[in-house]
DNA sequence: GCCAACGTTGGC
DNA sequence: GCCAACGTTGGC
């Protein structure tokens, strides 16, 4: 079982889009790091949802439904996709400042690496996450 | 809305 | 294969 933190704008795909869609395929990623997360994950990992932008927070929780596969938006092999689950939404958000705040989570790669979209992380930080909602 | 950070592209 | 130019992301 590995844990994932997944990114994106809420304008776009927000936790409220997967709760009413159930299951999303997560495509269109197209940069190399995010692309090897993506490749690592399988079926019931648990995936953080992050809201960049306006919202900077996580605000819920999916699992990997579906094992790693060709990215159907893009005719070359090399991009891969996955399904993700709902599993819940937030009632409380945990925001970019708290994670900031904390020292045990300062090497993560949401802080390391602003741009990176897909990324995993340990299970204590993972853990030591959750314990700040 | 701005701009820094940084990944990607393409000319050489 | 290097690196400048370019484009995109995301925090502020």
């Amino acid at each position: 079982m590995n844990y994932w933190l997944v990114k994106s704008d809420p304008e776009t795909y927000s936790i409220e889009n997967l709760k009413i869609d159930k299951k999303t395929i997560w495509d269109g990623v197209r940069n190399y790091q995010a692309r090897n997360s993506l490749k690592e994950m399988s079926k019931g990992d648990l995936v953080l949802f992050y809201h960049s932008h306006i919202e900077k927070a996580i605000v819920g929780i999916a699992s990997v439904s579906k094992d790693s596969f060709q990215d159907p938006t893009s005719q070359e092999e090399r991009w891969i996709a996955v399904e993700l689950k709902f599993e819940k939404k937030l009632k409380k958000f945990i925001s970019l400042e708290e994670i900031q705040n904390n020292p045990k989570l300062k090497d993560i790669g949401l802080l390391k690496q602003q741009r990176l979209s897909v990324m995993p992380l340990k299970k204590e930080e993972y853990d030591e996450i959750l314990k700040l909602k």
